[in-house]
RNA sequence: UGACCCAUGGUGUAACGGUAGCACUGCAGAUUUUGGUUCUGCCUGUCUAGGUUCGAAUCCUGGUGGGUCAGCCA
């Protein structure tokens, strides 16, 4: 290898984020000799590509240093809790390409281990069962600017505490009544560390353990512990848990033993998308309030929404490394993931002509009753993927925005008297427009040149403008739904005074009618993907029936015409 | 008036005490049978005030700005 080659391959080696330091620092000093991340889902609500971002992360740092990955649920709390919600996430995983070590596991797995814990903090003395109520607990918490008072049940003897625990689990008292609190302290400027609840008492069925439980531990007192079961090495998660990471090392210190992984709390920035929400609770609200289809509508951020948007697991990941990790507040341009769509499309989608909104044009000296087949390339980024044949004849449909009577210099495409190509068959030159009475262009005349057939120029003449195409008479009528950003605003939930919905874009799906498509577009299947020539990257919709195929636009192609005046 | 975290072009993200780089966007141009792709060039940045140092985006201190925390949610 040259030296330049070398420097070429240093150049090009991108440079590692925070977590990916701290990942190779720690395999360097052989404090791990095999790293294992988690992705640890609560299945109360569908993914989105912020989860996707984290998902990337995880498992990207599993396959980049050869570790693992495990998926678990932290289900402990089964009021809100589905497994609807838990088989989606689980699709959605698995469509992003990743394979989780091992079986799926849960949270609620470890509740047994949790509540022998939890004995043994009592035992120890930090932990204490509470008979405060709810309000109580809440006002004697204090605020961040003022300690908050001890609980009257705070010093409860290591027997009694026992006891009462005990009688929690069997189910002696109502929700709410007791809780079992850790011992810390009240005064503690971090809030979290203000004594908290690790228990809570519900009578509620739960997804998976049913009604074994009527105790089920909080989040604080779970996910620490949990990692540390699975020997998760590197527990990421995002910044608001900053907060958290001394309550997760402080109970963790307290049932850690030497020689075992110890996990290290690791947080980094959520993602933020502008002009969309990303909150479970705003998706939820954008569902049931029926501003959207579902929670896969395609203009969700939800991972299932962008899949059937057309978008491809390849693209998000392009996607999640453009954005980078790290711990700054961001809010990312939608338009790069539109970019990001775009790069993995443009090199592997087929190509196909399809007209959405149809001008007739008439070839007045094309042979009445010939038909041909022309040869159109399949993909002019990826040489193997062929060629197919494309009917001609001499009806034909244009898009009625390429033709325009009264037409500037810039304007390259269709006007009368002038010449375009149609690709990948001839040369057409505009003679009559034909009108309705009211004025409305029905139909135009045109003349060939059957020496440009291919489209090739046979004396060499300039013709600017191409066009896509389709010959009427073999044209497959397709419905098309287009869509725009769902709000109107970047930050839709960023305005104190006003709702998110309420800058809900009104134009944000508009459908389009018996489009014209090449006979190509018979075979498709709900999921295929293509790129209609000039127009964009479209996706087969699973509405599709046998009779009526139905197409979502992911995402238009870059235009640099409208961004000027052609 | 608390604790913790963050601050680099319009947006993201590097530079680990030694020439502020990359991507996206924008603008200009070349090529083009997609006004796509590809290629070239250009614009724009270290929050602020001190300090340490031969040298600071980087280390220290004070400000300023932003985020998180008062669920028996995660």
């Amino acid at each position: 290898m040259t030296e330049k080659e070398t420097n070429e391959i240093r150049e090009e080696k991108k440079s590692l984020n925070f977590i990916e330091q701290i990942v190779e620092e720690d395999l360097k000093s052989g404090k791990h000799k095999e790293i294992i991340t988690r992705f640890p889902p609560e299945p109360n609500g569908y993914l989105h590509i912020g989860h996707a971002k984290s998902i990337i992360l995880n498992f990207g740092l599993g396959e980049k240093y050869n570790g693992k990955t495990n998926l678990r649920f932290d289900d402990t709390n089964p009021v809100k809790e589905d497994v609807e919600y838990a088989d989606s996430i689980l699709e959605d995983v698995k469509w992003l390409g990743y394979k989780w070590h091992g079986e799926v596991r849960y949270a609620s797995d470890y509740f047994e281990q949790l509540y022998e814990w939890a004995i043994k903090l009592i035992k120890d003395g930090y932990a204490y069962v509470d008979d405060q109520s709810g309000e109580e607990i809440s006002a004697t918490r204090g605020t961040p600017l003022q300690p908050g008072k001890e609980s009257p049940f705070r010093n409860r003897s290591v027997e009694e505490n026992l006891d009462l625990f005990e009688r929690m689990r069997k189910g002696e008292f109502k929700d709410g009544e007791k809780v079992l609190r850790a011992k810390i302290d009240m005064s503690s400027p971090n809030m979290h560390m203000r004594d908290p609840v690790m228990y809570r008492i519900k009578h509620a069925e739960h997804h998976r353990t049913g009604n074994k439980w009527c105790i089920y531990p909080m989040y604080d007192f779970t996910h620490g512990q949990s990692d540390y079961i699975e020997g998760i090495t590197h527990s990421i998660c995002t910044l608001e848990f900053e907060n958290h990471r001394p309550l997760y090392d402080w109970f963790l210190d307290r049932i850690y033993e030497e020689g075992k992984t110890r996990p290290r709390q690791i947080e980094f920035a959520r993602l933020n998308l502008s002009y969309t929400v990303m909150s479970k609770r705003k998706l939820l609200k954008l569902v049931e309030n029926g501003y959207v289809s579902g929670w896969d509508d395609p203009r969700m951020p939800t991972i299932s929404g962008l899949r059937r948007r057309g978008y491809t697991p390849e693209s998000l990941k392009i996607f999640a490394e453009k954005v980078g990790v790290a711990k700054r507040e961001n809010i990312i341009d939608v338009g790069l993931l539109e970019y990001s769509v775009r790069e993995h499309l443009n090199k592997t989608a087929q190509r196909l002509m399809t007209v959405l909104d149809p001008l007739k044009v008439t070839i007045t000296n094309y042979p009445e009753d010939k038909e041909e087949m022309l040869p159109a390339v399949n993909n002019p980024e990826d040489e193997s993927a062929g060629t197919r044949e494309v009917p001609f004849s001499g009806t034909l449909y244009i898009e009625r925005e390429d033709f325009r009577e009264e037409a500037n210099r810039k304007f390259f495409r269709l006007k009368p008297g002038g010449e375009v190509r149609l690709r990948y068959a001839y040369f057409i030159k505009c003679n009559e427009v034909i009108k309705d009475e009211n004025g409305n262009i029905t139909e135009l005349l045109c003349t060939y040149d059957p020496l440009s057939k291919g489209g090739k120029s046979p004396d060499g003449r300039k013709v600017k403008g191409t066009l896509h195409w389709v010959s009427a008479k073999h044209a497959v009528d397709v419905d098309v739904r287009l869509y725009d950003r769902l709000f109107s605003d970047e930050t839709p939930d960023g305005h104190k005074d006003k709702d998110f919905t309420e800058f809900i874009n009104p134009e944000s799906l508009s459908v389009l009618k018996n489009c014209k498509s090449e006979p190509f577009i018979k075979n498709a299947v709900p999921g295929d993907r293509f790129q209609f020539e000039r127009k964009g990257y479209f996706c087969v919709d699973k509405d599709s029936s046998k009779d009526k195929i139905i197409i979502n636009r992911t995402v238009a192609l870059r235009d640099s015409r409208s961004k000027k005046n052609g």
